[in-house]
DNA sequence: CGCCACATGTAACAAGACAT
DNA sequence: ATGTCTTGTTACATGTGGCG
């Protein structure tokens, strides 16, 4: 058959990132601070650091732009989908993959007897028969990969293919109707539903090759719970799951585990709580989505590096709340800074929150 | 036709209220 | 716990039509 898409097609800057200064990934995950980046490095440019860590690094975003910057960055996600992210984007330095390779990667491989695990498991869920099979066909050439940069950039460019065909761009509901209902849309991403896998994977490889950068500098990324991590940094950056007045928190493992099963095909199988309705992970008990633990686990990071110059993004309507976190901050650092976004508006959220920059050197 | 100005169309964007 | 439904502004893409 032959391939609709052109897969020579260079990647084509969007108009105004050809005026910017940095590159900004793109991506549709929540929390992303794609749209912060900017004013967070304006309130710490000057702080004179060398080293940093993103240590809950998601999409990458803050700790690709202070690589740019010629900062040596450590990056660590406790998914490890988001590993991978942090793998292509800030470890890698300079791999890149050829046309030859996206071609082997979007081609079944005769010799290979390939299973059909999301076809028969999320039959319905979320994507049709016709892409779950091209799902497990490149999800399992991917993982043949041997190069692990190699591995990462191609997961990198499956991860945010999978994103945009998904309606509100998550996987917390079986609603794949929604993609092929015929109503009225006054909003909506039609178009993006209706465009092939093939060609949003070829457009998100064309980005993350271009995103590759080497900035001279030996970054590092990790697949850690956050105590775990080892290591002496200039500076830390905490942006960890958001949790509201009323305790509802970011559940990511929750909203991405389609991905996080991707990056465990062998044993997704065993992950899966069979009786939920959209095929998710087991619940575990993470700290950061529990409001009576999540200020202790806090205190207790800033403790762990009270050394480093304490970097925290929170929303101003949280718990817990700007003045709880400021306070506990105070318990290790001299001056602490808090510094508000304003008019910074949610997409699909009608709340009037801030977004809160803290600082404490 | 080639170019430009302007008009029109389209895609994109931190989830959450409410019902069952 | 899970299913249903979904804003309105704006930048960019595409179309149109006039002009030399």
């Amino acid at each position: 058959m032959a391939r609709k898409y052109d897969i020579k097609k260079q990647f084509v800057l969007p108009f105004l990132e050809q005026f910017q200064e940095v590159r900004i990934p793109t991506t549709r995950y929540q929390g992303s601070k794609a749209k912060l980046v900017d004013r967070i490095w304006e309130n710490i440019k000057d702080l004179g650091f060398a080293s940093a860590l993103d240590a809950f690094g998601g999409t990458g975003v803050v700790g690709y732009y202070l690589k740019q910057h010629g900062k040596r960055v450590f990056y660590n996600d406790y998914l490890k989908s988001n590993y991978y992210i942090g793998v292509a984007l800030i470890e890698n330095n300079n791999i890149r993959l050829s046309e030859h390779e996206v071609e082997r990667l979007l081609t079944k491989d005769p010799k290979y007897d390939y299973r059909s695990f999301i076809a028969k498991t999320f039959k319905d869920v979320y994507y049709t028969d016709e892409e779950n099979q091209w799902l497990d066909m490149v999800v399992q050439n991917i993982e043949r990969l041997k190069n692990i940069y190699k591995k990462a950039l191609a997961y990198y460019a499956l991860f945010q293919a999978c994103l945009v065909k998904r309606p509100f761009n998550l996987f917390h509901r079986k609603n794949l109707h929604l993609r092929f209902a015929e109503v009225k849309r006054t909003f909506g991403n039609k178009a993006t539903w209706d465009k092939s896998f093939e060609e949003h994977f070829m457009d998100f490889i064309r980005e993350i090759n271009y995103l590759v950068c080497d900035n001279g500098k030996e970054n590092k990324a990790y697949n850690l719970d956050v105590f775990e991590i080892n290591g002496d940094f200039d500076l830390v950056y905490i942006d960890p799951p958001y949790t509201s007045l009323k305790g509802i928190s970011v559940d990511y493992k929750n909203f991405y585990h389609f991905l996080e099963g991707l990056v465990n095909y062998e044993k997704w199988g065993s992950m899966i709580d069979r009786r939920t309705i959209n095929k998710r992970f087991y619940r575990d008990n993470n700290p950061w989505n529990n409001k009576l633990k999540i200020r202790m686990k806090f205190r207790d990071l800033f403790e762990k590096f009270r050394d480093s110059i304490l970097v925290i993004s929170y929303r101003s309507d949280g718990i817990p709340s700007i003045q709880q976190i400021e306070s506990d901050l105070r318990l290790f650092k001299k001056r602490v800074r808090v510094h508000k976004f304003d008019n910074y508006k949610y997409v699909l959220s009608n709340s009037t929150t801030s977004e809160v920059l803290m600082i404490g050197e």
